[in-house]
RNA sequence: GCGCCCGUAGCUCAGUGGAUAGAGCGCUUGCCUCCGGAGCAAGAGGUCGCAGGUUCGAAUCCUGCCGGGCGCGCCA
């Protein structure tokens, strides 16, 4: 159990008591960090919650709980305070704060993991840009977020697996071969075919594509398009589990498509119109049906994306995260339709729509598009920014806020740019254990990991301020895993390296006076750098020992 | 027209029931005998789109409106 978790229990604990059986428990308190440091450590609802069903006046109930509290938390409490409408507010001892860093220190790298109530086998579908083109820099917002969301998703306690869906079937497909075989014979590609640059590359990389069969050309060209695109992912630190063909959804007989589809006309979901196979999605809710085999006898896009789902499910998932691009929501409903269709839960298709990202230069703000081939380029940005200020930048924000991306500032070494700022604090901590020797350190641990540091100089608040920070972390995993929000976590590595800084200004770690407190400042620093670098590590981003000490440009 | 998302400081955005609403950037003013100045501090700056409602308490929940984005093919 966790510090906070102790501290909770024992609020509800004592709640729990004043309320009796019988009464409505009216929600679960919380305890969080008050927005003022005057209103104590930790501060609790609970008496407003409580007043209902005890019908007494909540700051009445507040002070109960004060005493009951007192009693259970022993020299742990320093001294609570009732204050504004019922609000409970706990100032906690020294020596509470002492017992919390060395509960972080034993946990070690498992501090902060393993918090999911109820752990599912989760498969993340991400990207998933179909291979008829490089990765594109606003791919970038994909492919870091669904990155760090089954980082973030596994370390929380969860099964993740992460797949790449690739569209290596269909008519885009055809129009590639089309486009290169026309770019091999030097002339244009033909009416709604590929323009860009690659492939003119791609022509020239095989053979005799001139008078090559625009299907088998296709088949080269993505698989030359399925490497390239591999390896800018795994560039930017992105790998998966499975590149999933959708090709390979028509292989075999019967098919997983004919499979998915035997299984929709078996539960009646299905008709036939004008020709067509349709699924009649508006049974679960769908504004119109869609069709699953155009009356040419063609599947449709829909049609291999209800197999997928179904393998999904096949193969165990009993959740399906699918980060999709604003572009695709319409699809959600007959997504969910589908899956409804199928037998299975909708609820447990989540459909995660990402918004667009802008490219601000200059105050100028420039929306990449793949269109005319004018395009830039993940590889290009990654070249232009680092890995680390690329998946920074696009993890800031919400998945369903637009994001706008300074490059300006992206570029910056220096504190003004925030994942700098957050890698020198780490590089900071480094740099001091480093010289205070490997010896000191372990001593330093040890001692404050046994309680043993001997300290009797009272806390400085930016310790204490410290200390909390690092206490969060295991509820701030938490949300960014159950909200699917990593942004919470670079917002979070900021805050710790914002707090660590103050720390570091305000208490003087090596050579610090008093007994036991340069072991306990060292202690704490070594958490923080830990926190640091498991934060930015859930992120995808790199927490170096050392910044370079010289910049240019 | 219908559906989904968004509207919070000059800009970009956190914050989805708690107290006097936050951060980064930008701006203003300061700080280098000192564990990394690639740093630090202070300050200015907000009717949380508008109007009702629920609640002891609303940026947060409900309803309506206004503004913006995206989507509404036997396209991919």
């Amino acid at each position: 159990m966790t510090p906070l978790q102790h501290l909770r229990a024992a609020v509800e604990d004592a709640s729990a008591a004043l309320r009796g059986d019988g009464a409505a428990a009216g929600g679960a308190p919380t305890v969080e960090r008050p927005r003022r440091d005057g209103f104590g450590d930790y501060s609790t609802n609970a008496a407003m919650l409580l007043a209902p069903a005890v019908g007494r006046p909540p700051r009445e109930i507040a002070e109960r709980l004060g005493d009951a509290l007192r009693e259970s938390l022993g020299g742990a409490l320093e001294r609570y305070e009732v204050a504004g409408p019922g609000f409970l507010n706990l100032f906690l001892a020294d020596g509470w704060f002492a017992d919390a860093l060395a509960h972080v220190l034993a946990a070690g790298d498992a501090f902060g993991s393993g918090g999911a109530s109820a752990p599912e086998r989760i498969l993340v579908e991400f990207v998933s840009a179909n291979p008829t083109g490089p990765v594109v820099a606003a791919s970038g917002r994909h492919a870091a977020y669904g990155d760090a969301l089954a980082r973030i998703l596994g370390f929380h306690g969860h099964e993740v697996a992460r797949e790449y869906y690739l569209n290596d079937a269909g008519s885009q497909v055809r129009k590639l071969g089309e486009s290169v075989r026309a770019r091999a014979r030097g002339e244009e590609v033909p009416e709604g075919g590929y323009e860009g640059d690659y492939v003119i590359e791609l022509a020239r990389e095989i053979p005799d594509a001139a008078d090559g069969d625009p299907d088998e050309l296709a088949s080269i060209a993505v698989g030359l398009m399925y490497e390239r695109i591999k390896a800018t992912l795994e560039r930017y630190g992105v790998t998966y589990d499975r590149f999933f063909s959708e090709r390979s959804l028509y292989d075999g007989e019967p098919s997983p498509v004919q499979r998915a589809q035997a299984q929709l006309d078996r539960l009646g979901h299905t008709y036939r119109h004008d020709g067509a196979l349709w699924l009649r999605t508006t049974t679960f809710g769908d504004d119109k049906d869609r069709v699953l085999e155009r009356s040419n006898g063609e599947p449709t896009y829909f049609a291999s994306d209800v197999a997928y789902l179904e393998s999904k499910r096949d193969r165990g998932f009993t959740r399906q995260l699918n980060v999709f691009g604003a572009d695709h929501h319409g699809y959600v409903a007959r997504l969910k339709a589908a899956m409804e269709a199928l037998g299975g839960d909708p609820e447990t298709l989540e459909i995660l729509i990402m918004r667009l990202v802008h490219f601000v230069e200059g105050g100028e703000r420039e929306k990449m598009s793949k269109r005319r081939g004018v395009f830039t380029t993940l590889d290009e940005l990654i070249d232009e920014l680092g890995v680390d200020a690329t998946r920074f930048f696009m993890l800031q924000r919400s998945h369903d806020t637009s994001l706008d991306l300074d490059l300006d500032l992206a570029r910056k070494q220096s504190s003004e740019n925030p994942v700098y700022y957050v890698q020198y604090a780490h590089a900071r901590i480094a740099s001091m254990l480093e010289r205070a020797g490997e010896q000191v350190v372990a001593d330093a641990l040890a001692a404050a990991e046994a309680g043993t540091t001997g300290r009797r100089e009272p806390l400085d608040p930016a310790e204490r301020t410290l200390t909390k920070k690092l206490l969060a972390f295991p509820a701030e995993v938490g949300e960014a895993a159950d909200k699917r929000a990593p942004h919470r976590l670079t917002a979070y590595a900021l805050e710790l390296a914002q707090d660590f800084t103050a720390f570091y200004r305000d208490c003087r770690v090596l050579g610090a006076e008093g007994e036991g407190v340069e072991a306990h400042r060292i202690a704490l620093s070594v958490a923080t750098k830990r926190t640091i670098a498991r934060a930015l590590g859930l992120l995808g981003v790199s927490a170096p020992d050392e910044m370079a000490r010289e910049h240019d440009a």
